[in-house]
RNA sequence: GCUGGAGUGGCGGAAUUGGUAUACGCGCUAGUUUUAGGAACUAGUGCCGCAAGGCUUGAGGGUUCGAGUCCCUCCUCCAGCACCA
């Protein structure tokens, strides 16, 4: 018997497969093709620490089980390298970032292989590769063409230290994220792309495609799409309008002033023509100066300035409202300017309540409460009242006797009936009190429910009142209208919301507390001839009613990225670099300084930024900016189809064959930017004609961080980080691949334990020691490998690989008992075991003859008829609680059962010679008996 | 604040979706064995209790013959978004 030496088996077939290339994908082949892809990799000076290989892992376990399905698998790897670590590092160290890429992508190649991942090494990409980064120029010229890039200037978050622009998640808290410097604003001419002009197809088109259900909810949110209305509120004595948007037409009637962002148009039209224009001009510098993150940030205390002498006519009711302006309008979303409701959005609450502005309740609540399917409503004018007691904080409640209901007192308002009056006769009728102040009349509300004493479906309208009693004085109730009812209770204030059953009257109690915005759908109240109507149902009235028009609006953003490949000509403008003289590549750079200024270490390069107009031939200058990295990393899933093309960024046979990535898995940080900027490039490639799907990504799941053992991140800096170089030295790639599958969800963050991984190097040596036990042309634990077969193969397509190891390490548990293992069922295992730990399958498969890889073989099929027990368990129980077991022949009658299970001992004794009420049988399961 | 996810032994985590809670692994306890290593093997291991038995899935209520799973209220943690009208 010899010993598993980890060291020789990875070494000997990692050298193996890579000289026999069984990994190297096919372009064009009868098999069917199948498109795995990770995030490539960015290579850092540190090297590969253990969480990097998880996904790769992952992604690897299908690919290999792809293979032994009978795809064509691609499954390959590139290098993201360009982007602000490597420009901070080149900064630091005065290095050439190309020489330093090169450097660190060779630890990592090198680390990554000796994982045993099937990556195919041929088609590896760079993206600082000129002749890579030649094609993302070209594609961005392909989107100047088309109008898709243009030159904004917007602010930028500067980081005064670094020198260098951040993005905005590149912010934390108003400071940047690497050096914690407070971050300043600046104004800085930005090339920008037209993502928005896709965001709906985006939007839409995730309906066509498997991303986990999360992820395209937060790619949803991201794109923000809204349906609303846009309508045009006329300026008093002129012909002016404003423009708003809103998602709420419906509370139109309530919209009892303006707000327009500080950078809104009409700013400039107004000049002198109001009465404080002095103010107004102070408020808007004041914004301007300010940064997005204070603005946002400054604990959302609202400021605003009225445009005072000038007035808005609310087309609704054509009343004259006042017009604001305030920063919490945004000047980038749906007009800049707002119609501002504050009776039902918070935001206009508070600032209403802030500076005394008018709040009309024109949406009254509805609630629907449990009724009866079918059943026609009956509709009821009707009153409730809160009453306080005369001299305790205590509030009278009547606890009803034929249904379970706690309520303040109610009833309906009879014909020609104030509603007030019918509140005191009620209250008297009900509880006998007498002397009532009427404090406050709370506003209306309306409810759906089954009124379970009168049989009928009801849709009551509440006036809503709060009384407070003079005194105790009562009349004696009647016995049928009142006692026989309900009884009077008096409640705290803490077990009003306890106990109270209608959501309605809890509602009335809350808003005595403090105020509620109410902000969902309701009735319409004080909107003329709208009141009475459903609200949601009434939208689209409303906005024809006030000339408005139904509009879509995304919160998604054009977002900023710098090409290269334009120059400025003083006569010509921005011309495009002739695609015949891509790449424009970067000139030896000796100092890597920054500027302050904020413009790239280029622009002191003459010799490379003055050039000629490829137009006019005459003086021009280069763009100095150099290309964001996620541009390289938008498209770089389509150059692996064909990476070596000098003629385009990938044939389009090449294209047509392996496109669309049938799975992508990635980190949850990527799932909105850089997911949604290399569909929104792919849709746009595809719209040239240029790519053969509509979407790039099949299939996409995300995969969790690997912490630190106290459950930190693991990072140099924190000098925590746990290198796979040492693991796999110690305990063998196929214990680290095994471990790191199997320590949790593959989704979720876990934390690295250096002693659980013992677990998985005890397996394989049990799976290893299993080999000298092999008998040929016998059977043994036949149905338990088809088990595991079933069990493994579901669990990796939905990436519970932790399960199905566990599976795995049952078997071997089971197997292990027995004498001997017969050969069939131990290759069985072998197969599905070899995605996981393809050394040591290899090994094993050829130490019992094999001449050809294991993993040129084929996956293993279950018979479903050999999983079926013959004999099941079921557990006895009594009242729910388990009391025996029997054993059962599968599928027995019940009755049967039934009588058994009723004879037995232990159940007996528990029934202790009462009868079961009620016996129950889950078929195969148990059986439940009731006493 | 909003949205999403989660809370199960000493620890990482299972649970066919309403049907025997704690699979698998780590750790721990006892034993066996050895080429003395960061070992291997065998048995045991949710909690309380000597036991019979009782109790357990963040807390509290509810629905059900039966709830980790469904409903309501609340608490805690993690992630993303953050005035998007």
């Amino acid at each position: 018997m010899r010993e598993y030496d980890h060291k020789k088996i990875e070494k000997k077939w990692q050298t193996d497969w890579e000289k026999k290339r069984i990994y190297q994908a096919k372009d064009f082949s009868k098999k069917p093709k199948y498109y795995s892809l990770i995030e490539f990799p960015y290579p850092s000076g540190d090297g590969l620490h253990v969480g990097h290989p998880r996904p790769y892992i992952g992604m690897d376990v299908i690919s290999r089980k792809r293979r032994l399905e009978g795809y064509n698998v691609l499954y390959p790897i590139g290098w993201d390298a360009f982007g602000l670590p490597t420009e901070n590092y080149a900064i630091k160290t005065g290095k050439d970032p190309r020489i330093v890429t090169k450097k660190n992508s060779d630890t990592f190649r090198r680390q990554i292989k000796s994982l045993g991942i099937s990556f195919d090494w041929s088609r590896e990409v760079y993206t600082t590769d000129p002749k890579y980064y030649k094609w993302t120029q070209w594609i961005f010229l392909q989107f100047l063409k088309k109008g898709l890039a243009y030159k904004a200037k917007i602010a930028i978050n500067w980081c005064p230290k670094d020198k260098i622009g951040l993005a905005n998640e590149e912010v934390v808290g108003g400071n940047c994220e690497r050096c914690g410097t407070s971050v300043e604003k600046r104004e800085k001419e930005q090339w920008m792309l037209g993502i928005t002009k896709y965001a709906d197809r985006l939007d839409k088109d995730l309906d066509t495609v498997d991303y986990l259900p999360q992820i395209k909810l937060s790619q949803r949110n991201w794109i923000g799409r809204s349906e609303g209305a846009e309508i045009d509120f006329e300026i008093k004595g002129s012909d002016k309008k404003i423009k708003v948007f809103t998602t709420r037409p419906d509370t139109i009637f309530g919209a009892t002033y303006l707000v327009l962002s500080p950078e809104h148009a009409f700013m400039s039209f107004l000049d002198d023509r109001s009465l404080n224009s002095k103010e107004i001009k102070e408020y808007v510098a004041s914004a301007r100066k300010k940064t997005e993150i204070e603005r946002t940030n400054d604990e959302k205390v609202k400021t605003g300035v009225e445009l005072k002498g000038i007035k808005a006519i609310n087309p609704a009711n054509k009343e004259k409202i006042p017009i604001w302006i305030a920063d919490y309008v945004l000047p980038h979303y749906g007009t800049g300017a707002i119609m501002a409701v504050p009776a039902h959005d918070e935001r206009d609450f508070a600032f209403a309540k802030k500076y005394g502005l008018e709040i009309k309740n024109v949406i009254e609540p509805i609630f629907i409460a449990k009724f009866e399917e079918g059943l026609p409503f009956v509709e009821r004018n009707a009153i409730s009242a809160i009453i306080k007691h005369w001299s305790e904080d205590k509030y009278l409640a009547l606890k009803w006797k034929t249904v379970p209901w706690v309520t303040f007192v109610t009833g309906g308002i009879e014909k020609g009936q104030t509603p007030e009056a019918a509140a005191r006769h009620e209250i008297r009728e009900e509880t006998g009190f007498l002397n009532l102040k009427l404090t406050k009349t709370l506003p209306n509300t309306h409810s759906k429910f089954y009124h379970g004493q009168k049989k009928e479906n009801r849709f009551a309208h509440f006036t809503n009142f709060y009384f407070e009693l003079e005194n105790g004085e009562q009349v004696e109730i009647d016995e049928l209208e009142g006692k026989a009812k309900h009884d009077v209770i008096w409640l705290k204030p803490d077990e009003i919301e306890k106990l109270l059953t209608p959501e309605g009257q809890i509602r009335d109690w809350k808003l005595l507390q403090k105020d509620i915005v109410y902000m969902s759908d309701g009735i319409l109240a004080n909107s003329g001839k709208f009141s009475g109507q459903d609200s949601q149902k009434a939208k689209k009235e409303i906005i024809k009613f006030v000339g408005g028009k139904e509009k879509i609006t995304f919160k998604l953003r054009d977002w900023g990225g710098e090409p290269i490949p334009v120059i400025f000509c003083n006569k010509c403008g921005i011309v495009p670099v002739p695609e015949k003289d891509l790449p424009v590549e970067l000139p030896k750079v000796k100092n890597y300084q920054p500027t302050d200024s904020g413009e790239s270490p280029l622009a002191n390069i003459a010799k490379w930024v003055n050039t000629k107009c490829p137009k006019c031939k005459g003086p021009a200058k280069r763009e100095t900016d150099t290309m964001p990295n996620w541009a390289g990393s938008s498209w770089y899933y389509l150059r692996y189809t064909d990476p070596k093309n000098s003629k385009a960024f990938a044939d389009k046979k090449n294209l047509k064959y392996w496109t669309p990535v049938d799975w992508y898995n990635g980190g949850h940080e990527h799932t909105t930017l850089h997911l949604l900027y290399s569909r929104f490039w792919h849709k746009f490639l595809f719209d040239l004609g240029l790519v053969s799907t509509s979407e790039p990504y099949k299939k996409r799941t995300s995969h969790g961080l690997i912490l630190a053992e106290g459950g930190e991140k693991m990072s140099k800096s924190r000098g925590n980080v746990i290198n796979p170089d040492d693991i796999v030295k110690r305990y063998g790639a196929d214990t680290l691949r095994l471990y790191e599958m199997f320590m949790g969800p593959f989704d979720q963050a876990i934390a690295w334990s250096e002693e659980a991984i013992i677990g998985p190097r005890r397996f394989l040596e049990r799976v290893w020691s299993m080999q000298y036990k092999v008998q040929k042309n016998k059977k043994y634990t036949e149905f338990e490998i088809e088990k595991t077969v079933k069990k493994t193969t579901e669990d990796i397509e939905e990436m519970k690989f932790n399960t199905a190891i566990s599976a795995l390490m049952i078997f071997v548990n089971e197997a292990g008992k027995s004498e001997f293992i017969s050969q069939e069922v131990y290759e069985k295992f072998l197969l599905i075991l070899s995605p996981f730990a393809p050394h040591i399958a290899e090994e094993i498969w050829r130490n019992l003859g094999h001449k050809k890889s294991i993993h040129l073989s084929d996956w293993p099929k279950w018979d479903e008829n050999l999983i079926r027990d013959e004999e099941v368990t079921i557990a006895l129980q009594i009242n729910g609680k388990v009391r025996a077991e029997i054993m059962i022949k599968a599928d027995s009658d019940e009755e049967e059962i039934k009588k058994r299970a009723l004879a037995n001992e232990a159940v007996l004794r528990y029934l202790a010679g009462e009868s079961a009420k009620k016996v129950i049988y889950v078929k195969n399961r148990l059986i439940n008996i009731v006493v």
